[in-house]
DNA sequence: TTGTATGCGTTATCAG
DNA sequence: CTGATAACGCATACAA
């Protein structure tokens, strides 16, 4: 009645009452920090007898005495765009320099974008990335926390991207060679990013008073990008350059061109965001803001390890970089 | 000297104190069970002083009491690929419903694929996704386990997809018009998936005497894939059809078909796997083998509900569905 | 209506 | 070289 017949978890004190040792024998032996200390006989008969019962440490109890877990959080909104893998990547390295192990959780649309459904585990810290400022008010449970790619805000670590330059630049090449209609096609979600690119585009359009831009906001999903795509392109006045705030956004963008028997790079110039790896392989390659997506996960896992030992990080802003490939063009002189 | 002057974390007996009550009483409030057994007035000043001292739950300590930690880890070979967010977002699903919540460990080939580093958090069950069977061994440490898209092992509660049917659908779609000469481009990564295709593909081809066939191991990369079938794809016996063993994959055979100047759905039929959202939106449109992930990832986290609950489940396997696009057409009669 | 006492499984300190 | 013993912070049965 008492749940004596119930399957038993073995713990330390078991293998200490077979193994005829005290249970702090036990600790020592099987942390590895017996040597000189533990007579190898009885290290060995631990070590075996532990392996024979099957006995499996218990991760909550060692927090618990230890006050750490040795695992941080890196929490982004989406495992379908593949940017993320990279930041985790970054921090992932350097988390194992540091003795931390990462695990991810996609804080996904069907959570509701910033409610944070607060972590019941135990946690050494949290990354926040490309979160809502809203969602990341939520999930600092007390616990250290570091936020990528989002407003910088005063005393929590920060680290961003300079998207708003690569909006720049992109902007800059297009009106180089001559684009006066120039179409900022933005993603729908929020986030800081994009907030950022739509300023700066807005910004730089306006003090360049011949260019006539506009913008249209939309899903990453590529068809709907296709579909809304079409649409724009079949008026006569027609953008002549499209900046994507997404890789797969281009892609869209190139469906809507072929549809519309459209060239890019000649009748319509496209640029995208990411630098993802099929951007490189399109046809006509895709010309696209790289961002800095590893250094970004590695920074923010120093940032984080920087804050776990007292030291509060100034806010850093990584570069990023235009590569040109062959989906722009001189504008065409057709229409 | 004895780090009382150590940022100290507020526990519940500092509310407690404060607040001049008892811990349990402490406890009970937070817990919300106070209705019926704490007078109001008591209940609210507690959860006042709680929130001034800005108390925050120690999940190690509560998991280690409660004996469980509601989380269950997906350990998935990658990020890099949408499908595991699909299959994510199944086991999310039905694990909220049982009040479990899901991180992600993405086991990447830096980690050498088979070395599980032992999650050191606390964990009520792991799911592991498209793993070589060599790591799955390793990381069951005395976990809850449930086994996604591997080989099915006795008394491991497993989940597959007839991986294996959707290749002999593809193979059969591909001989009904015509094709003699047909490519397996294989993926490089070890996987049981990978394997099973492999094995369906030489045994199905094996029985049409008629059909000539090979295969090339490649990586996911498209770029390399690119590179390599424009050998392959030069050559005078050149296939003329191509199964790839992922969208991205075959997206790196349309840049290769691209740079020779052959017509996909004419000179070269291509069918993938995954039906990634890309692939219905590549000209021509892409026949694809779609998997069932959603679905690997809700009956995955079924079956760890009912193990956790004593119910060992049969093994499954889910059925796979052939989807027709334009990239595969009659055989070419030129050569 | 509230407080006391106990134990979850570890690790670490300190005597022996 | 080894064994008691004391926390770690919380939840709950039971006493008051």
């Amino acid at each position: 009645m008492n749940g004596n017949d119930r399957a038993r978890t073995i713990t330390a004190t078991d293998v200490a009452r077979v193994a005829d040792v005290s249970q702090s024998t036990v600790s020592l032996v099987l942390n590895g920090k017996w040597q000189g200390r533990i007579r190898e006989e009885t290290a060995r008969r631990v070590m075996t007898t532990a392996d024979d019962l099957g006995y499996r440490i218990n991760q909550s109890a060692r927090s618990l005495r230890l006050g750490s877990t040795g695992t941080v959080l890196l929490v982004v909104p989406t495992l379908v765009n593949p940017v993320f893998a990279t930041v985790h990547a970054g921090a992932a390295r350097v988390g194992a320099q540091n003795g931390l192990g990462v695990v991810v959780f996609p804080l996904g649309a069907e959570d509701g974008f910033g409610l944070f459904p607060a972590p019941r585990h135990a946690l050494d810290g949290v990354i926040a990335c490309s979160l809502a400022a809203e969602a990341v008010s939520n999930l600092r449970a007390g616990l250290p926390l570091v936020v990528l790619d989002d407003a910088p805000t005063p005393g929590t670590p920060t680290v961003t991207m300079d998207t708003g330059g690569g909006m720049a630049n992109a902007l800059a090449h297009l009106t180089a060679l001559g684009h006066q209609r120039i179409m900022h096609l933005r993603a729908e979600r929020l986030a800081w990013t994009f907030t950022r690119r739509a300023e700066v585009f807005d910004q730089c359009t306006l003090s360049h008073p011949y260019v006539i831009a506009n913008h249209l906001s939309c899903s990453f999903m590529p068809a709907e990008v296709r579909d809304r795509m079409v649409q724009v392109l079949s008026a006569s006045n027609r953008p002549t350059a499209v900046i994507c705030d997404d890789d797969n956004m281009a892609m869209g963008v190139y469906a809507a061109a072929s549809a519309l028997n459209l060239i890019i790079g000649e009748d319509l110039s496209v640029i995208g965001f990411n630098d993802l790896p099929a951007a490189a392989l399109v046809s006509p390659p895709l010309t696209t803001v790289r961002l800095p997506l590893g250094e970004l996960g590695s920074r923010g896992m120093q940032a984080l390890v920087d804050l776990r030992n007292g030291a509060v990080n100034e806010p850093a802003s990584l570069l990023t970089e235009l590569i040109i490939r062959k989906s722009v063009g001189l504008v065409s002189t057709g229409t």
